[in-house]
RNA sequence: GGGUGCGUAACUCAGCGGAUAGAGUAGCUGCCUUCUAAGCAGCGAGCCGCAGGUUCGAUCCCUGCCGCACCCGCCA
């Protein structure tokens, strides 16, 4: 909420100062949200860990600091008097008033009271990358939606974001594809679409499987990368046909999820990479071994225990990825000015990162002013513990995973209005349908924190209750079910008017919605939109005790001032949950 | 063999050095002459993998071990 947080910090720190002395200036007071809400909104525990420091009993501590706090007065604009409790932890409880105020100053703000960052980044979030002439399949889904919700969360705080596409358009697959085409299906490397890409994947495959065992081709699959990479005309349209296919079937998908990113292959740094093993030379980090031209860092070792080498130029004559991964590094920072690249991967490629950074670093295009992180995400697996497979043990298709979500998402939504004798038109049940579907999907990655593994099941993805995208759509739902019920238009409610807390569970919500920018400043910090998920599902959990009509409290039928200061707050929860849901890539529904 | 990550309720998972470790599902029990029950309230369910260590305090940090997953020289 608008800086509560920062002030109470502030006043902590005065205190400490005041009766401890000036070299406790700057500490940490430890302040965290309260472990338990019968303790209040916040705790410090502060007095524990200065204890030892001071040689005093932390009761005592607490004892001085909380009077300190009261003499200096400025928190009892915000909190009811502190309270010592436990070992020496210092509770700190919002007053009602503080609460009703903070409400108003958000509902007139468009931004539900975050901050725009004083000093915006240019932040580059590297995310999706499928490869050329392959289909999208569900390994690339974890990358292409977390990535996503990080670009959307750090484009919502005001950063410049640059959401960037590394696809795999480059390198050995495609000599190796060339060289297969040019034998069973050379039409296709001269006419645009000669073969659908169901095909085109199926030759990839068959193309792998030659390099991996037919010596020859493999060598001739070497050659044409290096023809493709010195600029051979007919490779080079053989590439671009192949590669404007796939790019045509990426963007299907990317519309379906409505993901806005910009493609910038790995072809791109092309021209960069002699640049790049030419700096590493001047550096005097070159050494060249078996042929290839290498780089040796401290702290990287292969399964010998001997020093792993960053191959940066094959003994061919070719360069790799690590080549590249290195030239964009180079050009984001030099060229495009970034000071934070986020590189949203799966957690198997960690070792490889952290090789390219320790590289980059020891060039010195890397430095401290610059923040370079992998993201990392684990894999997804089927019910049985597995990596997600069909049945016939197939990697799964992007799309197919997408189109079964819908279709179960629509068998769902017409046993429901069946049973509830509800007559919808074709296009409400086809674009609830699909939109339950692709949020389910979404919402089920994201609510998981990335770095395990997560167990991928449409069942639980798609149920109504628990911690799914239809249960959060389905609290969004309902708030507008009241604004229709009771004819009022939300966005005319009264501006300013004083705000009424009265029932236990309107405080409790009201507590929850003030917290939304702690969240989201976490969620930056931490990469992790699994915080962003939980905190809507309890506020939903919330809103939904609030409406109940046994233990909540009424809201159209309240007596005035109370039913427009209620629903101020259901707006209020509506506007953060759908504020909230679309930084996660997710469209709210009016009705479902 | 080396490295990285993970081991928390029957299942799927949260958990920020702090108080009695939390959700959701599943199971059981209540609440619809309705502000949408797709909801709410409640009950039972735990050697937080094991053993040490650091700390006033450890599920969280460190070390060792066990189990699982992934990575480990010219694919990305």
């Amino acid at each position: 909420m608008n800086s509560t947080l920062h002030t109470i910090r502030c006043q902590f720190n005065q205190a400490m100062v005041t009766q401890f002395g000036e070299h406790l200036a700057g500490t940490d007071p430890l302040l965290v949200p309260a472990s338990h809400p019968k303790f209040g909104d916040y705790q410090s525990n502060i007095a524990l860990s200065l204890a030892k420091q001071l040689g005093h009993p932390p009761r005592t501590i607490a004892q001085q600091l909380v009077h300190q706090l009261t003499v200096d007065g400025e928190l009892a604009k915000i909190c009811e008097p502190p309270a010592i409790a436990g070992p020496g932890f210092i509770n700190l409880r919002l007053h009602t008033p503080y609460l009703e105020q903070q409400l108003q100053a958000i509902q007139a703000h468009p931004r539900l009271g975050i901050p725009l960052p004083s000093h915006p980044q240019p932040i580059i979030v590297d995310f999706s990358s499928p490869n050329i002439a392959k289909e999208m399949h569900v390994g690339h889904l974890r990358s292409t939606i977390i990535g996503d919700s990080i670009a959307r969360i750090l484009e919502f705080q005001g950063h410049h974001v640059i959401r960037r596409n590394h696809v795999g358009d480059w390198g050995t697959q495609f000599g190796m594809l060339i060289t297969y085409l040019r034998e069973v299906c050379p039409q296709a490397l001269t006419t645009a679409d000669a073969i659908d890409l169901g095909n085109l994947v199926t030759f990839y495959q068959q193309a792998k499987q030659r390099f991996d065992t037919d010596e020859a081709f493999q060598h001739t699959a070497r050659t044409e990368v290096v023809k493709l990479q010195s600029g051979d005309p007919h490779s080079r349209i053989a590439w671009q046909l192949l590669c404007e296919q796939s790019r045509r079937e990426f963007q299907l998908i990317y519309d379906w999820l409505d993901i806005c990113i910009e493609e910038r292959g790995e072809s791109f740094y092309n021209p960069f990479l002699p640049n790049v093993v030419a700096e590493l030379e001047d550096a005097g980090l070159i050494v060249k071994d078996a042929g290839a031209l290498c780089v040796f860092v401290d702290g990287f070792t292969n399964k010998d225990g001997d020093p792993l080498p960053l191959i940066v130029q094959k003994s061919d004559g070719g360069f790799n990825y690590a080549t590249t991964d290195l030239a964009a590094i180079h050009y984001r920072i030099q060229t495009e000015g970034a000071t934070r690249i986020i590189y949203v991967t799966d957690a198997g490629q960690s070792h490889h990162f952290a090789h390219i950074f320790a590289v980059a670093r020891e060039v010195g295009w890397l430095n401290d002013s610059i923040q370079v992180v992998h993201v990392p995400f684990g894999l997804v697996q089927g019910e049985d513990g597995k990596k997600l497979k069909t049945r016939s043990g197939e990697t799964i298709r992007l799309k197919d995973l997408l189109d079964e979500a819908i279709a179960r998402a629509r068998t769902d939504l017409i046993t429901r209005l069946k049973a509830e004798e509800r007559e919808e038109t074709d296009e409400f049940i086809q674009v609830v349908s699909r939109s339950i579907g692709l949020a389910a999907v979404k919402y089920a990655d994201l609510s998981q924190n990335r770095t395990s593994n997560y167990i991928f099941s449409f069942d639980k993805m798609l149920d109504l209750r628990g911690n799914t995208a239809p249960y959060l759509l389905y609290a969004y739902a309902r708030i507008q079910g009241i604004s229709r019920k009771g004819n009022i238009d939300f966005t005319r409610l009264p501006n300013g008017i004083q705000i009424h807390l009265q029932h236990e569970s309107e405080l409790v919500l009201t507590r929850h919605l003030l917290q939304l920018d702690e969240i989201l400043s976490e969620v930056e910090r931490e990469l992790l939109p699994n915080r962003l998920c939980h905190y809507l599902f309890e506020l939903s959990q919330k809103f939904n005790q609030f409406y109940d009509k046994d233990r909540g409290c009424p809201v159209l039928t309240a007596e005035e001032p109370l039913r427009t200061s209620r629903l101020i707050i259901c707006n209020l929860t509506a506007r953060t949950l759908q504020l909230g849901l679309s930084l996660l890539g997710i469209p709210v529904l009016q009705r479902m």
